[in-house]
Parts: structure tokens; C-alpha cells; sequence
DNA sequence: AACTATTTATAAGA
DNA sequence: TTCTTATAAATAGTT
């Protein structure tokens, strides 16, 4: 976009090289910064151009680094050993999480190229069982919910007795029987439950009160999508 | 630059917000590779948009650890600091793990006591079609396996008339050309992980076909604790 | 730093 | 998601 178009490579006249790069940062920034307003999405940006002047861009919210380093120094590690401990630590928690994640897909229907016919006999077999599980459940809660529906109507009805009024024939239409009534679960999982078919992907987490790292680090919202 | 002139403020509609961070994400990541490219320089570019996508841009040659170094040691962070912000991401990949794990519990028939009737029926009606689709699966497997055991027989025979005919040639095209854009889906961050040492969040720029890594998971014995 | 001719990015619509 | 296209924006080369 200009009088010419370029070729992307390496601008080997120093001058045009420190003017392009200062133009070109800025649209960069410019763009962070509207996509940032835009989709309400978490960015960090850091640049080093050749000659090592460093600039940045993150998107607010971030309350710069408050919290004090609890484990490092508690630990006398060097920084080194904190380091790689950490790493590890890192390691494990995203290998987990992409063992979890695969089984969640295999567990709605996805990532079965891999297995075998009796891998996926093993899989339908378990997941038919655990659908049993689940469709028990909603038989127990639906009992559940109308014993102590009765209940209720019978203890009003007692009591409209006792009061001598005569209209035994006392009705209650609870539109909330067998819909709502929902018992103070986490709003996480009802979340996803609730979006429909695609609630693994809907997946967001709505931890708010995790201080955002400061500067660089500038790890936005506390969630990682799955997928 | 569009059809229209548009002012850069909070996208309300969900879909035109995910749309646009799309585009212009990839916009972006364009042009930090451009910059990259033409001006020699370093740039770590991270966002998360705000269904939670994690998408990251790190230039050719480096590592993010790279650049939080130089990063840190400009900013003057101590230690602790540093430490800090990796365990808030540790932090993270913890909170997302425990996600996970309570979408699979409920996957297979535990945790179910804060489910309302609505929750639980429709969890039951995704399993079912979860499990009518592994069940498909397997069909096709077994079908597929039949036909190819058929075709060998065949195969064989016709090999058998004719001896020497060379043939077939294999046809490749890299998929993986797109500026080093990552997507937070899994693979990635199993490439990221496999390089231990240094990455603390870096990943590699061109990232090949990386095979699926452990996982293993899905079928076999419901194994949930892994971590 | 400014100025534009051009190239690029992208908003809107399909 | 991908494509198309009219239009807005970025920017290469120049002053």
C-alpha cells in the first residue's frame, strides 16, 4: 500500500529499514488497539526493532503486578531452578489438559479416527452406560421435585382447613414443576449446559477476581478456549 | 476500510464481534509477520479474544521466553515478579483443568447433583447423539475395513497378472502457511511443551504436523486422574 | 514530517 | 467459515 508495492523481505537500506519500521509500528499498534476496543479481545504486543529500541502495546485492564512472589520466596531456589520447576509445572497442567480435552472431544463424537473398532465398541458401550446414568438422575430429580411439589399442597391444603375456608379444591399451577427451580449450581456448567448443542466450545470462564498480570506478561481473561 | 466506515468502539452483536476479530486478527498477525520480515524485527504478539480464543504471534528465530527476558530486564521486573506472572498462568491452565474435568465427570454419569431437570436433559440428549455418532463410527470403521480387505484380495490378484507397473504419485500441500498463526486448539501447545527447556509460552513459528500427542485417553478406563 | 498515488485491509453482504 | 466487492485505511516513495 503505497506508490509501490514491496516485496516482503529484509530492507537492507538501514534508513528505509528504521522508517518503515516506525510506520509500520504504529499501524500495528493503531489495529491492537482497535481490535482491542472492537471484540473486546486481551492483547499484548511487544516489538524490538533491529537496533533494540523496545515498544509495546496491552490492552487495559491490567492491574500491573501487585502480588508478591509467594512460592519463589519462600522456596530458595534461584531463579533458574524456579524457572524450570515452573516450566514443568507448566508442562503437566497443559498435558493434562490436552489428554481432558481429547477425551471430552472422543466423548461427543469427535476424534474417533483414531480408534479402533473395539476401542469404539469400548467407548459407545461406556457412553450408552453413563447416558443410563444421567437419564436416572433426571428420573430421580423429576420424583423428587413432585413429591415435594405434593407435599407442599397437601401442608397448604391442611392449613386452609384449619382456617375453615371450604375450598379444599385449592390449585396450584406451578409452571416452575418441572422447568427452572434450578438448585444454586455453578454457574459455570449451567452456563455451557445451557448453550445448546455446542457447550464444550462455548466454554468460557468468568473467574473475575484473578488479578490480570501486568505489562508483557498481559494475560487477559482468564480463560482458554476449547477449541 | 470496508463497505461502510465504522467507529471503533464495542461491537455488540456476538457474531459481527467474533467475524471482525477474525479478519483483523488475521490482519494483524500479517502484518507483525511483515514487520518482522522487512525490518528485522523481534515481535510477540498474544490475544485472546473474548470468548476466550488464545491465538499468538512470536517471530521466527525467537521465543516468547526470549523476548519476556529482554522484556523483564527492561522493565526492571524482579525475579519475583516474573515468577508471578507464570504462575498466574499456571493459575489459569489450572482453573481450565478443573473445567474440564467436571464437563467429563457429567460426561459420564458423576457430579450430576447440580443439574436442574433442564440441565440433565439436555446433557442426556447430547450424549445420545454423541453416542449415536461414535456408534456410526464404528460402522463405517468395520465397513471400511471389510471393503479394504476386499480391495487387497482384489489387489493381489490383479498384481498377480500384472507384475511391473509403476504408478500413483502422492500429491502434498502444506497447510501450515499462515504467518505463524496459531490456534489455541491443542496441538500447538503440545508442540510448545515438547520443546521444554525455554519456551515458557513460545511457540514455534512454523509448526509442522504434529502428532497427537498422549491423549490415549477417551476409551480405556475412565481415567480422570491424571493430574 | 507531510503528501499522495497505490496497495491493502476490511465491512457488509452472500 | 469463506468469497466477493466497494470503500476505508495504511503506507512506499517522494517532497
Amino acid at each position: 500500500m503505497g506508490r509501490g508495492k514491496i516485496e516482503i523481505k529484509r530492507i537492507e537500506n538501514p534508513t528505509n529499514r528504521q522508517v518503515t519500521y516506525s510506520k509500520r509500528r504504529n499501524g500495528i499498534f493503531k489495529k491492537a488497539q482497535e481490535i482491542t476496543v472492537l471484540c473486546d479481545a486481551k492483547v499484548s504486543l511487544i516489538m524490538f526493532s533491529n537496533t533494540g529500541k523496545f515498544h509495546e502495546f496491552v490492552s487495559p485492564t491490567t492491574t500491573t503486578k501487585n502480588i508478591f512472589d509467594q512460592y519463589g520466596t519462600l522456596l530458595e531456589l534461584t531463579y533458574g531452578e524456579r524457572t524450570t520447576r515452573m516450566q514443568e509445572t507448566y508442562k503437566k497442567l497443559k498435558d493434562v489438559n490436552d489428554k481432558l480435552r481429547k477425551q471430552i472431544r472422543q466423548r461427543i463424537g469427535e476424534d474417533l479416527d483414531d480408534l479402533s473398532i473395539d476401542e469404539l465398541s469400548s467407548l459407545e458401550q461406556k457412553m450408552t452406560a453413563a447416558v443410563d446414568v444421567v437419564r436416572e438422575r433426571k428420573y430421580h430429580v423429576i420424583k423428587t421435585q413432585t413429591d415435594t411439589y405434593k407435599k407442599k399442597v397437601k401442608t397448604k391444603q391442611i392449613i386452609f382447613v384449619s382456617l375453615s375456608y371450604p375450598h379444599s379444591e385449592a390449585k396450584y399451577e406451578d409452571p416452575n414443576l418441572n422447568y427452572g427451580l434450578v438448585d444454586g449450581g455453578d454457574y459455570q456448567s449451567a452456563t455451557a449446559l445451557s448453550n445448546g448443542a455446542s457447550n464444550l466450545y462455548a466454554f468460557r470462564l468468568y473467574n473475575a477476581n484473578f488479578p490480570q498480570g501486568g505489562g508483557g506478561g498481559g494475560f487477559g481473561p482468564n480463560n482458554l478456549s476449547l477449541g
